[in-house]
DNA sequence: AACCATTGTTACGCATATAAAACAACAAGG
DNA sequence: CCTTGTTGTTTTATATGCGTAACAATGGTT
């Protein structure tokens, strides 16, 4: 509800784009559509002010005007960022064809995320063909340090990073208990660190496996998992060959990064 | 190449954010990194003004530095925008398990799209089990007049709409031929239009059934498609069960859509 | 090394984008 | 019907974002 209200004063900010990106920040599941008023209310902007963005973003297909009525949603364009990212990052064009081979031979759903701020973004999921496809969407988000990846990427970092990361962050997160303070959590990674792979209910009913993916420099730049209903046959032995796949299918992908030298 | 330099200059636009946009836009597979002087050279902006627009762009998270360079390439932020607009649009939703099920059933892909501009864009993608991943995905586009889903929604539009809409557009695209001129498309959708759905090759070797979808204004919004390789069982009559099974699952999620009040 | 070219970054004065206020168009309500 | 309170849109004077030009920092070339 009230996060710390960061006003970044340097001269070198653009006030106009940063309305624009902010007002487009607004527009989410539970917000889908808003009207100028509503908009400038939300940003306490003026209305002359949000209308002229607006208009712009308007033009420029980011929003789209529904019909016979003046409020606004995200348009199409928007999808087409996200398209053009996801196929920018190597990282996914690797990974695609090991995941889905995993996802093959576990018959369990994979996914690929990595961190952003304090969450973990998922960039691709092979789902499962068995069962009803999960709610990790590419492009959804989690609070990384409650999720498999999340916390398979944050063992991999040193310590004393992630320590100055969380200082004075807020870990408690709806529905999930498991790491309510910093020190829940640094005991949490510290056993996953040694043990080398994360592994465990995240979710009630939910088993995962996950492991950090390293770039050809050494910097972890992902994590991958297997999740599942821990009901279904391959998640009983998470501990054993499930482990043993996802770790190789991690240092595969860790393997062949790196190799086509870009731009 | 050489789009039709289209200067809009509505004194309500607001420069700053036109530039951070078409900045983002400059983005994609084929240049996923750019500098600084890169991007002034291409927007045919001072440096200045681009280290500016970067440097906001950059804290938004929409721009990522890479390491120990100074170059640059879309960030994380932009995914979530993506995610935030599917998951705004009801279409999808109810699309989802209704194209999941076309899938199972028919063991080949299907699709769903809407028009954009000139372009479909795909919306989603139930993906074939069998076969490796098509390269149609959620997010990438494809010239309206040469994709199955895009035929399906221009023959549903009016005559006159699509008249004026192509008057004067180049129709020829790479490495398709089918049509060439205006007058040669205004054919093909007649006889589409007569028929009452798509069918055929539009790739060679792959064969395509598409439909329409209409909202429960009857306005079209979008299309569905089965498309796969034309080899496997089920594409072989397209004309035949198949194409019953796409108009069905057609009118399930036209019939389906504006029910759940929005806003 | 000294050169030159080319980069990212900072400073500053003028053009211009913007916030406040006026306007228009509508709806509700007494 | 005339208020009163909403909207979205237009205007305009002034605060400010922008291009020019200088600066700094790098890297290649002879």
């Amino acid at each position: 509800m009230d996060k710390t209200s960061e006003d970044v004063n340097s001269s070198y900010m653009v006030p106009g784009l940063l309305r624009g990106l902010s007002l487009l920040g607004l527009f989410g599941k539970d917000r889908p559509a808003m009207r100028l008023t509503d908009i400038a209310k939300e940003l306490k902007l003026s209305r002359a002010t949000v209308f002229r963005t607006v208009y712009t973003l308007e033009h420029e297909g980011y929003l789209v005007r529904l019909k016979d009525s003046n409020y606004y949603s995200l348009g199409p364009r928007v999808l087409t960022l996200g398209f053009d990212y996801l196929h920018s990052q190597e990282l996914v064009e690797v990974a695609r064809p090991i995941l889905d081979g995993l996802r093959d031979t576990t018959g369990a759903s994979t996914h690929m995320a990595l961190i952003d701020d304090f969450d973990v973004l998922y960039i691709y999921r092979a789902a499962s063909h068995q069962r009803l496809s999960s709610n990790r969407h590419v492009g959804s988000r989690l609070p990384a340090h409650v999720s498999s990846i999340g916390r398979a990427i944050l063992a991999e970092l040193p310590e004393s990073v992630v320590a100055e990361k969380y200082a004075g962050y807020d870990l408690r997160v709806e529905n999930y208990t498991e790491p309510a303070t910093f020190d829940e959590l640094k005991e949490c990674l510290r056993v996953e660190r040694e043990r080398g792979y994360i592994a465990g209910s995240f979710v009630s009913g939910i088993s995962s496996v996950a492991v950090a993916i390293r770039d050809s420099e050494g910097n972890v730049v992902a994590g991958i998992n297997v999740s599942d209903y821990e009901s279904i046959p391959c998640m009983k032995d998470i501990h054993g060959k499930l482990k043993d796949k996802v770790l190789a299918a991690a240092s595969e992908i860790s393997r062949r990064l790196g190799h086509t030298s870009s731009l």
